[in-house]
DNA sequence: GTCTGTTTTCCTGGTT
DNA sequence: CAACCAGGAAAACAGA
């Protein structure tokens, strides 16, 4: 997965990355971002995220879409703990919710929200004070240290930020209904104890990292920061085109420390997917693939 | 160390 | 001709 190496370049970039700055965060200029605008996809897609240097206030509505996947990280939250679509806002008017908006907008996580969103705005960043307090409330399934690091030392790497969002979904949704049955927070200790050994085991491979449908899936999600590498062709039925190829080729090889990925061999990967319905064939359209039935995470209203 | 699932690498041949 | 597609074979890799 990601090296040390990378990790903490990503890392240092993140950090010192100022609105000015025109540096890249991953070191180096990618040659096939040659003639494409002046935009490090690689920055602006996964790294360099700056919500945590800004006042919530002053967020765009992408930097609430990320403290919000920052808030599913840190706590093993996954993503349909947090309806997405009802934070569609800028700061300025999250910062304006009340703890009843919240608990309106994203039921029992509201609490959590609205916990973060105070400190923030009282304290300018997400202190371990903070962190200690959603872990209370939410906790893990998982036990394993580096979950449990500092969020600045973690959470701004591009691994495994957007699937364990997806990943997790079904989890979630029984802690949603737990947590709403009970109108108490969540319990995971109590949790934990009920669930069994092959259900947590359930996540066999790939833990943290992510696959390669699923790193092309987060892409298409998020079309603010996806410039141009891959676009929906037909959204309601998974349709979605290649712009970038060779790009977007790259950005994986980026993020599995491999210099030398070429669309040829990740179109190559891409195919094994028709075999297990994770990928349908699309015939007869260069660059084009649709999700097939055990693709999950992609659809819009896909709870 | 083995097993297994996934991805990478290389390849041949075909299509746009 | 370049770029892409299809899929076999085998190696590499990582997690269990």
């Amino acid at each position: 997965m990601c090296s040390g190496h990378q990790a903490n370049m990503i890392l240092q970039g993140s950090n010192i990355m100022n609105i000015n700055s025109s540096s890249n965060p991953l070191g180096h200029q990618s040659s096939w971002s040659h003639g494409y605008p002046p935009c490090d996809v690689s920055t602006s897609f996964f790294g360099a995220s700056q919500w945590h240097e800004l006042h919530p206030q002053y967020w765009t509505k992408f930097q609430v879409w990320e403290w919000l996947q920052h808030l599913l990280d840190t706590n093993q939250m996954d993503g349909s703990c947090i309806p997405f679509q009802e934070f569609d806002i800028c700061g300025e008017r999250l910062c304006s919710m009340t703890l009843q908006d919240f608990t309106q907008a994203a039921g029992s996580a509201g609490q959590l929200l609205y916990n973060s969103i105070q400190s923030l705005k009282w304290h300018g960043q997400c202190g371990s004070q903070m962190l200690q307090t959603l872990n209370a409330v939410v906790k893990s399934e998982h036990t394993e240290p580096s979950l449990m690091t500092s969020w600045n030392e973690e959470r701004f790497l591009f691994d495994g930020s957007y699937d364990e969002m997806y990943e997790s979904k079904t989890h979630c949704r029984e802690e949603i209904t737990m947590a709403s049955a009970s109108h108490h927070p969540i319990d995971l200790d109590t949790k934990k104890q009920q669930d069994s050994p092959q259900k947590l085991g359930s996540k066999k491979h790939n833990p943290r990292g992510t696959h390669l449908w699923e790193f092309i899936r987060d892409i298409l999600l998020m079309p603010e920061k996806n410039p141009g590498l891959i676009k929906w062709e037909d959204r309601s039925e998974g349709v979605f085109r290649f712009l970038k190829s060779e790009a977007v080729a790259q950005l994986w090889g980026k993020k599995k420390n491999n210099s030398s990925m070429t669309y040829e061999k990740l179109s190559r990967a891409m195919r094994y997917y028709y075999k297990r319905e994770i990928l349908e064939r699309v015939d007869g359209r260069r660059l084009v693939y649709k999700f097939g039935k055990n693709a999950r995470g992609w659809k819009e209203n896909e709870n």
